[in-house]
DNA sequence: GTGAAAGCGCTAACAT
DNA sequence: ATGTTAGCGCTTTCAC
């Protein structure tokens, strides 16, 4: 067994709880100690190496130091969505600066946030969980736990969200199809939507809308955030007569945009040549499909950071002004959707890992 | 105030101990207990919505269920090194599988492990440090607290490792080049290795060797697993009169090459056609870097889920009999050697991130 | 200024 | 078969 604080009171010739007060610092409380008892009791403590036992510690003052973190399902915790490696690596990120120790869990399935939730092992959870629905609000009150949604809208008020401008985002990538010449252009939403088709899609129906072009309802199509869904709809959409077929289409996500080039050069017809794509979230991904994807950034890595500096907020107390925090976002061209050369970002390989500082990060997100 | 097992215990009129059995379903001990009490108390937490508190739960038996996984620094839990990632992704994919919680720890600086790294939170530790030495493997043997080193080697026996076949790596990497027509290749090593040149740099040596190559010092250079050394030494290398240039570089890992090849790209040369790089790790960085990198493919992901089983067999008491696991590497050919098509690798688009299920890695690890 | 004692919520050995 | 009790290691309020 490792060394506990009654050890150090025996050696240091004290009772625990003066040991306890000497190494946690406080001064406060009615324990008020000499300088001398003091440091006999850190000296004792160095010398036999003991260190408070943190589970013993958060069992008393209902403190962890540990934020959790919820992703939808075991596998987003992978390379398997670039999305939400990239959550997480913001998340990580900041919750390490802050010394913040992290913990993982799945919200298996969609919105599901069983009892680990609201585990008493963290002072708080981030959320990224598509649908964010009651059961993890009921926690976020029953506990005087706090919790962030990242990327979601939860149907209950008062909760704390970060998202990107998911509006504008649809309205950028269906602008760009619109000023290359295209008038048929097919969204795919994500179908999981709590409600509408989502942000992303009412972005678009806005756009095509300003530019009096009709809304066509065959051409919102309902697919999914993965390359699977994308694979699917675009084949069906395939199968309708030549006149039918769209000329472009703007997918919810880059991983259902992936699956739809695929059924596309399946098909043996070529991106952009006969269908122009455009992608939403521009993480590396984008940048390895063939053609290379134009696609909507957005400040994926940003939102994490953000994400633990409100929880950390909400954790000491503090309350929040802006409760629904709206990043911006961009649009990267390159080659999915045939646009001229002189209108392509360059395909920047600074974009790759090793010129993410935090410092840069900061900075990006202070201009 | 959450519902604890004193509530259901008054409700169920039993004592706090017949609940602990009754919910924990351990009818093991002394505490049998009639069905109708097993029912009335599971029904009453039912009612109650009572979940064990993990922590007092863990304070008092000493598990936690729990693993921590140790990077190098905090940067690795983030894209910054795709190694890292993937390394921890397959560890995560693993321990949730098995329903282990993960805590996160970062070994600040190199080898450092703190007192965190003996945290009674955690039943055990996956540690993926370059240099692991003493610190690590007192506490390992202090506590009863296992830990399994993923990618090194501890300087103390009876630390189960998990590695690659370095060595055998260096060698294809050196091979290739030889098979090339390349005299002149030097080597960059990683400078932190604890002893020596490390194991792909004597795989390096040892090919060269065999194929009556003189191994020139000036050849073998001390750089490191990031892109800044691979950089700065080869900008030095560059400097030197046209007759002592290497026509190739092995590089350490990917990082690495990309810093050459940056620097070699700088000066106005050509990568393969001035100089021919390899690299290391073959992540999907490799993919993304122009010319795409010729490297040496580790089952990273592998590496992960097996540390994860090798640790629960730790935890569980259960002894192991192969201490120190080596597995296979083999040679992604790409453009940066100057390879002909026909060797080359397939630009397999299927590495990306969606064909990577269970099931697959699985099979694959077992063939 | 310092130490004793209660309790955080649970488990497991011990009496009944 | 069931209930009682004593910790796990720490913090904190309260007497001294």
């Amino acid at each position: 067994m490792a060394v506990t604080a009654k050890d150090v009171a025996l050696l240091a010739g004290t009772s625990k709880s003066a040991v306890s007060a000497a190494i946690s610092g406080k001064s406060g409380g009615t324990v008020r100690m000499s300088h001398a008892t003091r440091r006999r009791i850190i000296e004792a403590a160095r010398q036999l190496g003991y260190a408070p036992n943190p589970l013993a510690q958060s069992l008393s003052t209902g403190r962890t130091g540990v934020l959790g973190l919820v992703l939808p399902y075991a596998d987003a915790f992978v390379d398997r969505n670039p999305f939400c490696s990239r959550i997480m690596n913001g998340v990580l990120d900041e919750a390490i600066r802050q010394r913040f120790n992290m913990m993982l869990f799945t919200g298996d399935g969609a919105g599901a946030c069983g009892a680990e939730t609201l585990d008493p092992r963290v002072d708080g959870l981030i959320v990224v969980v598509p649908s964010v629905d009651n059961p993890l609000v009921r926690m976020s009150s029953e506990r005087f736990s706090p919790c962030v949604v990242v990327a979601g809208w939860p149907e209950l008020p008062n909760i704390p969200t970060i998202n990107a401008d998911d509006f504008h985002g649809g309205w950028l990538a269906t602008e760009h199809l619109i000023k290359l010449g295209h008038r048929k252009i097919a969204m795919f939403y994500n179908q999981g939507e709590p409600e509408g088709f989502g942000p992303r899609a009412e972005g678009y129906k806005s756009c095509l809308l300003e530019h009096g072009i009709c809304c066509d309802k065959d051409l919102l199509i309902g697919a999914g955030c993965d390359w699977r869904p994308g694979f699917e709809r675009m084949n069906e959409i395939l199968d309708r007569p030549r006149r039918q077929l769209p000329t472009a289409v703007f997918c919810v996500n880059d991983l259902c945009a992936e699956g739809a080039m695929r059924a596309i050069r399946t098909r043996g017809l070529k991106v952009p040549d006969d269908i122009a794509i455009v992608g939403f979230d521009d993480t590396w991904f984008a940048q390895v499909t063939r053609p290379a994807l134009t696609s909507v950034r957005m400040p994926i890595h940003q939102m994490g950071l953000l994400a633990v500096d409100l929880l950390k907020k909400l954790i000491a107390g503090e309350s929040v002004e802006n409760l629904n925090t709206l990043l911006p976002v961009s649009l990267t061209i390159r080659q999915s959707c045939g646009a001229p050369p002189e209108m392509q970002t360059a395909e920047d390989i600074e974009f790759l890992p090793f010129d993410h500082t935090y410092e840069e990060i900061i900075n990006e997100s202070q201009k």
